[in-house]
Order: structure tokens, then sequence, then C-alpha cells
RNA sequence: GUCCCCAUCGUCCAGAGGCCUAGGAUUCAGCCCUUUCAAGGCUGAGACACGGGUUCGAAUCCCGUUGGGGACGCCA
């Protein structure tokens, strides 16, 4: 082929991706040219000849077939289902509220023009003059799990980068535990990591209340509603009865479809049942035919076959409603525009639809996110399973780092919540929440091949659902651990001291308030210390550079294998002779020193090094040794050796 | 079992028909530097699940297979 052809060839193949749907960010003036749609009716028919349309049918009868369907399940969409012959986006008509959401026929990553930067100026509040709302909907477990907080994230950005709002609900319909103590470390959860909320518990807000158990009154509308349309009924089959139908259609090998042979849709038919002694929940009517597509955010057009669809209890004979009757309510009443979920609720879609649209209401626009998983493998995490995740060997090295922390603080938090997989476990042994939160962002998320960190600044302003991958990302512990670590080393060296200070009051290393030339040590500390600080909590390493020269403790092993070999409390005796007399008393100095003094004995300097930085420090690492003898002074240096010559003395007396 | 979703280095991502001899990060290994431990520098290992099709050309589009996951509650 000539370089002419494929020149042309890309140049037609350009032309028509031109004509594509337009992408999310430039909503408002993407009316130009018919919406191409890549996986439409067509694929579809391709994709589920089984369930779509009898097997053996002619694509033009299937064709006819799912235009049905449609008309079955999806009322005023469909004439432009026929026409067009694609699948249209129930989310959002084009130019409703926020005009965001389209269907785009194709939600797969669009490429940028002209760079990786997007322009503001395409936010969805712009367009529709309706403000983008999302939410997170906790339940209040006692925790904050490192894949809610995920989510949580994701809806946060997507509000901020379009002006919007971001609403926390609580999800509190099982009111078992005590709900405020449950909720408080979610809530400190999310101020630490910055995650602010526009409405919710402790904000308050134009739509309270924000905690589920709280809206009943709501609920139960919204019931009686569903009821008088018809959308819903009255049943009174047993759960014995329903279990026995379910089985019957699990020995078919049939998904289960509820007979409602105990349905009631008038008053005669409920008092029949009622005067048999049966109880009635509310179940959804939900269509037995049809489809119910809509266009998920991330995933693109999905579709479910109505008949496949339960007739869901909403609403138990107690009077209390169930979650997706909550839901559905609780995100119109908060006139929430984008739901930005875990894919888990990807099939609870169908259903919630239904109730929206039953109610009148408009349907938000969806966004089904990947689940985070477990390390090392592709299953979602599991809150039941933290402690067993902490036998993998990254996680097990995380863990243990911060363990080595508190016990060094001589703290001991609770296990439950001592967990890598807890947004808790980081804030107590001092990570940096900007570090979380950029691991967290490219888990599911990039914006290009190589930008790796951002700002909560840039992040927001970069922050697409179409750039949200579509499959799991499974938790990475040390790549968390690297990301903390760059964002220790950027940290100017005053936040980085004040990062470290809490953790020196937490063990008793410096009082609650410490003075001016306290805080002058920590600061040559943590500068000589540098990378090796990569959690604030390693500060605790060091803490012998703020002990008493009698007290700080000797590292047996080290002291023995550096102190008590030959000769070396001699050597150590001559040399401590020489630190007597050095002017000044700085790194640059002694590192003379030393080196004078090596040659003058002919030895090597690994045979005085480790022995004086075992006398000095207590410990056989550390950062350099000048750095940190210049740190102590020579006063301290001086008796420290004394200190450690006079243990030497001891412990050979005690051997003779 | 039924429905839905997913599939690029061990892990996280890039890739939207030719810029791919597949890029970045992390991890791992080796070397250099070095008073220890880190850091840093350099080098290396490491992936398009498989099979068909469309095309001059496929990681990329289509179909199928396989594999993985999720949902099928009077849980949230």
């Amino acid at each position: 082929m000539t370089l002419q052809q494929v020149v042309e060839e890309k140049q037609h193949r350009l032309l028509r991706r031109r004509h594509r749907p337009a992408p999310v960010r430039r909503v408002g003036r993407h009316d130009d040219g018919p919406p191409v749609p890549q996986r439409g009716l067509d694929n579809l028919l391709e994709e589920r000849p089984a369930t779509a349309a009898a097997p053996g049918m002619e694509r033009q009868d299937q064709r006819s077939r799912i235009a049905s369907l449609q008309v079955a399940g999806d009322g005023d969409r469909v004439e432009h289902l026929a026409v067009s012959g694609h699948v249209d986006c129930l989310c959002r008509d084009a130019g409703s509220r926020a005009g965001l959401g389209k269907c785009r026929g194709r939600h797969r990553k669009q490429r940028q023009d002209g760079g990786k930067l997007h322009s503001r100026d395409d936010s969805a509040s712009g367009s529709g003059g309706v403000t983008v709302r999302t939410r997170f909907a906790p339940s209040p477990t006692g925790y904050l799990h490192i894949g809610g907080v995920r989510t949580a994230l994701f809806n946060w950005l997507f509000a901020r980068r379009h002006g919007g709002r971001f609403i926390l609900r609580i999800d509190d319909t099982d009111q078992r535990r005590n709900v405020r103590e449950a909720l408080q470390p979610i809530l400190d959860g999310f101020r630490w990591l910055g995650l602010d909320w526009d409405e919710g518990p402790e904000v308050g807000g134009p739509h309270a209340p924000y905690f589920q158990s709280g809206r009943q009154a709501r609920h139960q509308e919204a019931v009686e509603r569903l009821l008088a349309g018809g959308h819903a009924y009255r049943d009174y089959a047993t759960a014995d009865e329903i279990q026995a139908e379910r089985e019957a259609a699990q020995r078919r090998k049939q998904r289960f479809i509820y007979s409602r042979r105990w349905m009631a849709e008038t008053p005669a038919e409920a008092a029949a049942f009622e005067s048999q002694g049966r109880r009635a929940v509310v179940r959804l009517k939900m269509p037995r035919e049809g489809v119910c597509a809509f266009d998920d955010q991330v995933r693109g057009p999905v579709a479910f076959e109505w008949a496949l669809e339960q007739d869901h209890v909403v609403q138990r004979a107690d009077g209390s409603c169930l979650y997706h009757l909550a839901s559905a309510v609780d995100d119109h009443d908060f006139e929430i525009t984008h739901v930005i979920r875990a894919v888990e609720h990807l099939s609870n879609t169908p259903r919630q639809i239904f109730i929206t649209r039953a109610l009148g209401y408009d349907a938000p626009a969806y966004a089904h996110l990947p689940y985070v998983a477990e390390p090392g493998s592709a299953e979602k995490l599991s809150k039941r399973k933290l402690n067993a995740y902490l036998q993998h060997p990254d996680f097990r090295k995380l863990h243990e780092h911060g363990a080595a922390i508190m016990s060094a603080l001589g703290e001991s938090p609770p296990p439950q919540s001592f967990n890598p997989l807890v947004v808790e476990f980081y804030r107590t042994v001092g990570y940096r929440p900007e570090a979380l939160l950029n691991y967290l962002l490219l888990l599911g998320w990039s914006l290009d091949d190589r930008t790796e960190m951002f700002t909560t600044a840039e992040m927001i302003a970069q922050f697409t659902l179409d750039r949200v991958n579509r499959s799991a990302a499974s938790f990475d512990a040390l790549k968390l651990l690297a990301f903390e670590e760059r964002y220790m080393q950027r940290l100017p060296a005053e936040a980085r001291v004040a990062a470290v200070v809490p953790f020196l009051q937490r063990c008793g290393a410096l009082p609650p308030s410490p003075t001016a030339s306290d805080l002058g040590r920590v600061s040559r500390v943590v500068a000589a210390a540098g990378e090796r600080i990569r959690v604030a909590g390693d500060i605790v390493n060091y803490t012998d550079f703020f002990q008493s020269d009698r007290a700080f403790p000797y590292d047996e092993k080290a002291f023995r294998k550096r102190l008590r070999a030959d000769g070396a409390a001699a050597r150590l005796e001559r040399f401590r002779a020489a630190l007597e007399t050095v002017e000044p008393y700085d790194a640059e100095t002694l590192n003379g020193v030393m080196h004078r003094f090596v040659e003058a004995e002919a030895i090597p300097i690994g045979r005085i090094v480790h022995a004086v930085r075992v006398a000095v420090t207590g410990k056989a690492v550390g950062f350099g040794l000048f750095e940190g003898m210049e740190i102590l002074g020579r006063a301290a240096c001086l008796a420290r050796i004394d200190r450690a010559l006079e243990e030497l003395e001891r412990s050979a007396a005690e051997r003779v």
C-alpha cells in the first residue's frame, strides 16, 4: 500500500470520528451530526440472541421483537428507539436538567482535544444552570473503609469539578447499633481527608434530615403513591411460600419469578387474605415485558430484561421500608443528579429506575465504578475478611510498620480499625491524607500514561467520569506507601516538623508545649533523617535525640557486636579524647577527626564508626553519624560515650 | 442455575486501526555511591487470555471460547 492510501484512510477515519457523539465535557455544543451508536440495538441483538429474541429468528424479526419490548417497557422513549435504532439513554434527555449524560452511544475514553488538560468551561453547571449534586451514603459501621472512600472521593471530585454539591446521607435503616457512635469515626475520616460535604450530618442543609431513619414519612408517602398508581401491590405470601417458589424455580434451573398468587390489588382481596391471618408486605409490580436500558456514565449502554426482575419488596409488614425504595426517594428529594457508586449496584439499578419513574421523578444519571479488589485477587474487598488480608505479605508489611510505630508510642489501637483497609489506620500512624487520596484517585482513574501526582486542586480540575476504568482494581499497599514517601519528601521542612511533633509528644519525648529550642532540635533531626521518615510516625526511630543521656536504650545486639568486640572499648576511649577538644563541634570537623583517627590507628573506618554510633545513639542504624553528633552536641556525646564505657566495664566485671 | 459486568507486565494505569520493537508507576533482581540504614544514579526482568472474523494492517473493531467478578434477600 502506498503512503497516499494510508493517509487517505486515516483522513477518512478522522472524518468519521468527528461524527461520533460528543464527549461529556463538550456538552452544550454537541448537536452537530447524528449520534453514531457503537453498541446500539444491532449489537445488543447479536450479543444477546437467546434472551432478547428467540433463537433462529431472523434479524428483522429480532429487531421488531426488541422494538416491541421497548414499547412495553419504555413508554415514551420508544419512538426514538424505533427510529434511530439505538438504545437511548434513560438517564437524562438532552437538554434536560444538567444537560449532562446525554447518551453518547459509547462511553469509552474520549480523546482529549489539544492535549491533556481539560478546561473548566465544560462544566456541566454551565450549560443547564442546574447544579450537579452527588452523594455518598455510608452506613454507620464504625469505620471508614478504603473502598468506600474511593467511591466518596469520585463523588466529591465530580461535584467539585462541576461546581456542584456533595451530600452525605446516612443509610441507617438498619438501626441496631448506636448510630452516633458508629458514625463519628466515619465523619472524622472524611474530615481528615479533607472531603468536605455541603449537606449532611453536622452541617445540615435544606433537605434535612440526612439520616434515612428520619425520612420514614417520605418513604411511606412514596409507597402509597406506588400503590395508588398500580406500580406496587400488597402481597400476603409468607416468607416460606416465597421460598418454596424460589426453590422450585431453582430446580427448573430458571430465574425465580413470583407467581403473584398472594397478590391483593383490591380491598376485597386484601380482606380475604387478612381473614386468613396473613399480613401484607408491599411489592413492586415490575414489568414482565420489555427492556430496561440506561446509559451508564462509565460503562456505556446497559440493558436488562424487565421480565427477569423480581417483584421486590419495598415495605415490610411492620411498615419499615427497604433500602431501594428509600434510596430512590431520598435521591430524588435531595435532587441528586448523578448517582456514582460501586458496580455491585449495577444490577439493582433497574428496580430503582422503576421506582423512580413510577413516582414520576426524573432519573439521575448513573455511574457504576469498578470495585476495589482484594490484594492479589480479583475478588471484591470484604469487610468481614479484614483480618485475613493481613496475611498478604504487602499488607503485613504495612501493618507491621504501623504496629511498630504504635508500640514505640506505647499505644494499642483497636485491632478492628488498625488495618490498612481502614482509613483510621493511616491517620493514627501519620500518613499524609493527600497521599492516600492521590493513591485512591489512581485506583480506577487516570489522566494519561504518566501523570501521577495530583494536588487536590488538580484532581478537581482534571477529573472526569469518562476516564474511569471499568475493571476491578486491587489494592496495592506498597504502592500506597510509595506515594506516601513521595508526599513526605515533598513536604516543606516546617510542615514535616509539624507532622512529626505530635508523635514525639505521644511517646513523651517532647512536652505538650515544646520550647523553641525543642522545636529547633526536632527540625534538625527531621532534616538529617531526610527520606528515612516516610510516615510521620517514623520519627519514633529517632527519639534517642530527645531522651536524657542516661535513659535512652541500647540495642542489645548492636551493643554486643560493636562494643564488646576486642579492643573496642579502648579505641572508643581514645576517640573520646579526640572529641574533647575539637573545634568547632560540627559534622564536617568531626568527619575530619574521625579520618585522622582512623589513619593514626591504622584501622578500617568500620572498626570505630559503628562503635561510636551505638554508644551515642544506642542503635546500629540511623542517619549520618556526624550530623547526629552535631545535633546532640559535645557534652551529650561525651556523656553517652562515658555511659557506654561504664556499662561495658560493669558487664565485663559481671562476666568475671 | 439465571442475568449483568469485566479481561494489557505480580500490582495500578496508558493505549480509541499504522506513532507499539506495547509506554509510565510500583514491585523484584543486579551494579554504582557509601560509616550503618535509607535515599539517589544506572541496568535488567516482566503483559496484550485464547480462537476466529473485518482490514493492506488489530492490543485497539466484530463474533465466539475460556477465565474472573458481581447481582439474584422482608441486607445496606
